[in-house]
DNA sequence: ATTAGGG
DNA sequence: CCCTAAT
């Protein structure tokens, strides 16, 4: 672990980075170059030469300034449909090709609880034999390539288009690395030690997954036309910092006055949970939550427990849930791989 | 604090 | 999603 001191001070750097940001936003200047690099809005005018120092980071850093080659290091991500090009992209120079190894045997495929379905009351409109609706052993394995899944492009094409050029992946991994400073500086639940931590791990599934699996979401929930019904969908339950950013205890009159919230999963928080659950291990939902992968950063780890219970018994049984459910097939063909189910 | 399961 | 029991 020769890289490792390296990434402190990187992290560090970067929590300066963000709080300096913060504090340029709230002057209302210079965020230009920043803007650049990170995607973000631009404000006004800036003072290029407190820009320029600014750029220059620590001592240390003064070529270091955007982000680590390695988060920048890009990789087709999972769900993505076969893309013809995306030849290599190799990572610029720097190593990145330690701990492959540890993502084999190890995790996820554990102890892994079988929601076996209670006795459902509808007869089967469908069930999951393998000839009537192409349960092929191949197509088990074509499924991170599974270009039949329309919804899905779509959904990423976002952060498709983010890989398309080297530095717009770049922007995508410094905001996903941005999001985990950020949360340390800001609500000090993240031990500058835990940050790095969540950064390191975020990195290996950048490196392993790809940018995709770092993207933020841009609000790509499929939230129906007129279903705001007055639950104010921005952070549910982030009231005050907690384990993920606050946890609610909600009081008597709370709980009434919200009576049920709905914010129906997207494809990409789908799929940002499948990804911390081949990270993690079913069950680690706390562990999860924690690579605060930025699809699911407002799900509590019950939102993921219970998202993943779902999907398991969709996947055992297509009959189950709401009809209207856009999870794709092939992440049901994932779920039962995950299962240990015929695909 | 986390997780499993019922509602 | 919410709530609770059990770790």
């Amino acid at each position: 672990m020769q890289g490792f001191g390296e990434d402190v001070l990187f992290l560090s750097f970067v929590v300066g980075w963000c709080s300096e940001y913060r504090s340029r936003c709230a002057k209302g200047v210079g965020t230009s170059l920043l803007q650049r690099s990170a995607g973000l809005q631009v404000v006004k005018g800036f003072d290029q030469q407190h820009e320029q120092a600014f750029c220059q980071g620590p001592p240390g850093f003064s070529s270091r300034v955007l982000p680590h080659p390695a988060w920048a290091a890009g990789l087709p991500p999972l769900f993505a449909p076969p893309s013809q090009e995306q030849p290599d992209q190799a990572s610029p120079g720097h190593s990145v090709q330690a701990s492959q190894t540890q993502r084999s045997g190890s995790v996820s495929r554990r102890k892994v609880g079988l929601y076996q379905p209670p006795r459902r009351r509808t007869p089967a409109r469908r069930s999951w034999t393998r000839e009537e609706d192409g349960w092929s052993s191949d197509s088990c394995e074509s499924f991170s390539e599974d270009s039949r899944a329309g919804t899905v492009q779509e959904d990423l094409s976002e952060s498709n288009h983010s890989s398309q050029g080297s530095q717009q992946t770049s922007s995508s991994a410094l905001e996903a690395l941005l999001a985990v400073a950020d949360t340390c500086t800001n609500t000090g639940c993240l031990s500058p030690e835990e940050a790095l931590k969540a950064a390191r791990q975020r990195y290996e599934l950048a490196r392993t997954r790809g940018p995709g699996a770092l993207s933020a979401e841009q609000d790509d929930s499929p939230r129906r036309a007129g279903e705001m019904s007055g639950t104010p969908r921005a952070s549910p339950r982030a009231s005050r910092p907690g384990a993920f950013g606050g946890v609610s205890k909600l009081t008597a009159q709370q709980r009434r006055a919200r009576h049920r919230c709905n914010n129906p999963w997207s494809i990409s928080e789908t799929q940002a949970l499948l990804e911390g659950i081949e990270h993690c291990g079913v069950g680690k939902w706390a562990d999860i939550q924690r690579l605060r992968l930025p699809a699911i950063i407002k799900r509590s780890p019950v939102d993921l427990k219970d998202k993943w219970r779902n999907l398991s018994r969709l996947a055992q049984d297509p009959n189950t849930g709401r009809a209207n459910n856009t999870v794709p097939r092939h992440f049901l063909l994932h779920v039962r791989r995950i299962l240990g189910l015929p695909c």
